[in-house]
DNA sequence: GTCTATAGAAGGATAGAC
DNA sequence: GTCTATCCTTCTATAGAC
């Protein structure tokens, strides 16, 4: 059976953070700025809410799975909502900050930059696959205001595409005919939707998954 | 904004089938098997899953979207669980049907039978994008031998593809150096991503986004 | 087949000891 | 800052009248 014919596998697959599912600090981006205790109720968090969402997690899994009762939780997040928040918000900062950086903008060639930002956004997501699945699925679960400002941060990202796209078609480097916001919002798919099928122990390397994605980018815009 | 941005919204919209997101019957396909108030419930509940996840949906919630008190829920379904792989199931079956009839394995040439496979499981997802959300969201809620059933059919949903693209290749109607496996999961990513960011409001209808995506697989297979 | 009422369990969050 | 114990709400599902 293939990865893809997967989809999101059945609960029943622990999230008690003590199965090999557990995660590492640098399976968020961003979570070294907490103390070592929220840190590791921020980790059991995002892997509960990856593997059974938000209204399928309690605070007594997120807290089991960091080794501490279910109180311990309310010492360092006033609620559910905003631990769910700031996994979110540390997913989606960091990847706009990878594709925004000084690196990726000093790339001259339209097709290499596209290429570079197709495959950036690609390995994030198989690399990150879990927080990135919570910041994909769970986003309903966010109050208002914090979806709000989630927003903000995914448009920023969307619009690199648009405008790595946009020029390459504006210099000529790429097709005249180019549909700039459909293209775009297909190659945007073609990352996120990793986080639907995408697993480690699959034969693919998170490297090979944003090579053949930037591949498949530069054959969409170029004649 | 564009409705890529958005992603899933908080759950404050309404999902209790009093809003403009009350469905019709063809709106959950193979629906019609079922008598008026099943049928009415299984709505109420494909509408309430779409908007708030499984978890998130409560049998008040479902009841009251199809006008009935809570205990009428258990006339109807033995459990909530039930309720919910009715619709992923009645979903996934549709899906493959319009994939698998005879008219789409008439097509000889294999650019034109891609191209159709694509355009109706593109269309499939804009059409029905509330039940196909629910489909792909809400697996891991199902039980484990109904999600188990649900994974045959989309296995067989997913090899339609990989025989579409993999005979386009064998034939020398496509180049040979053609990946069938991942180009057929990049065209399936880019149908099924539409269920987290088509709004029926947009602009594109889902014939136009058939259309599109259909070119893009020719793009993609063709010298 | 639909209702009202409720049983029984579980969840989010808090109190107060240490 | 962490714990145990628990409040209070909400949820799934059932009982029993009509």
């Amino acid at each position: 059976m293939s990865q893809l014919d997967q989809g999101a596998a059945p609960s029943a697959r622990a999230a008690d953070g003590t199965g090999p599912g557990r995660l590492q600090a640098d399976d968020l981006p961003g979570s070294e700025r907490y103390g070592e205790v929220p840190r590791r109720l921020l980790l059991s968090a995002a892997a509960c809410f990856a593997a059974n969402g938000f209204h399928g997690t309690t605070t007594r899994h997120i807290a089991a799975g960091a080794g501490l009762s279910p109180a311990a939780l309310y010492v360092h997040f006033p609620s559910k909502e905003l631990a769910l928040y700031e996994v979110v918000r540390l997913g989606h900062e960091h990847a706009r900050s990878i594709l925004t950086g000084p690196d990726v903008e000093a790339l001259a060639d339209p097709g290499e930059r596209l290429a570079e930002i197709v495959s950036r956004y690609t390995r994030f997501h198989a690399r990150h696959h879990v927080v990135a699945r919570v910041c994909q699925y769970d986003l309903g679960a966010l109050a208002p205001e914090h979806y709000a400002e989630v927003l903000r941060i995914r448009q920023a990202t969307n619009e690199v595409f648009r405008v790595a796209v946009a020029s390459g078609v504006d210099s000529g480097a790429f097709r005249a005919d180019v549909d700039v916001r459909r293209v775009s919002r297909a190659l945007i798919s073609l990352a996120i939707d990793l986080v639907r099928w995408y697993r480690p122990e699959g034969p693919e390397s998170p490297e090979q998954l944003g090579e053949f994605n930037a591949g498949l980018a530069l054959r969409l815009v170029t004649a």
